[in-house]
DNA sequence: ATACGATACGGACCACCGGTCCGCTTCTTT
DNA sequence: AAAGAAGCGGACCGGTGGTCCGTATCGTAT
């Protein structure tokens, strides 16, 4: 076991969770995320600068840990969950699946999904996050025969979820939840039945 | 005439070339655009900070006059010239010849494509550029015959080429120019071809 | 050529933001 | 209860985008 993981001392952890609930609830309020100063979400939380540096490292790591801590579900849905989403789904019905789930939790998250991606400095995809989305994809479309380039398809396929575009189409355009659900849907089933 | 359009001075209209070379060659030379500041590309052309302000409102607007410049031979062979990128293209072949030619403009200004979606504050959805390049894909998708939802598509094709998305497979991934447009085509053939 | 109004210049200046630092408080352990 | 570790907080700092206004330059009318 290289790391011994100490448990956190009882504040910290109570100050970790206000934290993320003052984040959440002032990116949620406001129209970009660059509105919200790392300042005001000390203040939101009563809590110090500093603690909140000392716990996550910087404004990146911050929005990051939230949007980890809230993809959770999901993830373990993805990971050891019941079909459509779970490993036990032939490719066929996961993927689309996958893209659904994916999408339907960035409408629910915009807020935060836009900080994420939108965090400037560095592009969201070297991040592990973009990476294990992408591998697992790319598998997945792997196993379904007649498919082209799975690695490029995989890129693609997640570009049209991204933040942004989500954000745009359901704010901007005002497209409907399920309309939008509807659109990715045909999409994808074009995607995988090309090619065949 | 809403537009007098006076024409500009002479040292104006000098001081503009000059900040555009400045910021180009600055934007070119260094890992990420935020490493460049307003006031760095006036010491490189020579000019004062208030000069900059003064001519481009704010560093968006600089960015974006940059790239519109850049970008106005591309704008012009779609608009007005030859196939395959000309307006007298049958859409099936238009379509693939302009992803491609966008793909290679990025590919040649990334630093510039980066700096200009990377603006952090605004998505780059609501610009009146990305607007014009998806209605006029749109609309040429729509006059392609068993194709499905032609805006959403719209919006992937031009999602599956955005700046960090193309930087990332070219710098990171190291993927050799040619191999990914050829990767581009074939998965543009694919949405194109599917739902016959 | 000259004089004069309009336009553009430039860099000191400002507000603000992310991030650091360190004396002080609170928890944990024995 | 006492001591040491862990955490706290807000004053502080360097640097950035953006403003302001006295000054220099340009276009033009004479």
């Amino acid at each position: 076991m290289p790391e011994p993981e100490r448990k956190p001392r009882k504040d910290a952890a109570r100050n970790r969770a206000a934290v993320f609930a003052a984040a959440d609830s002032l990116f949620a309020g406001c129209r970009s995320p660059g509105e919200v100063t790392m300042a005001d979400i000390a203040a939101a939380a009563g809590v110090g600068k500093g603690t909140l540096f000392r716990a996550f490292g910087d404004r990146t790591g911050l929005i990051r840990a939230l949007y980890e801590a809230r993809l959770e579900p999901i993830r373990n849905a993805v990971e050891e969950g019941p079909p459509p989403l779970g490993p036990a789904t032939p490719p066929l019905q996961r993927v689309p699946a996958l893209l659904d789930a994916v999408l339907c939790f960035k409408l629910d998250n915009r807020h935060l999904a836009q900080a994420l991606e939108g965090t400037g400095t560095d592009s969201p995809y070297r991040s592990e996050h973009y990476e294990r989305w992408h591998t697992l994809l790319r598998d997945l479309l792997q196993g379904i025969p007649g498919q082209g380039d799975s690695d490029f398809t995989a890129h693609a396929l997640l570009a049209a979820i991204r933040a942004d575009l989500v954000t745009y189409l359901a704010d901007e355009k005002e497209t409907p939840r399920e309309e939008l659900r509807d659109r990715l849907a045909r999409f994808t089933a074009g995607v995988l039945g090309s090619a065949r």
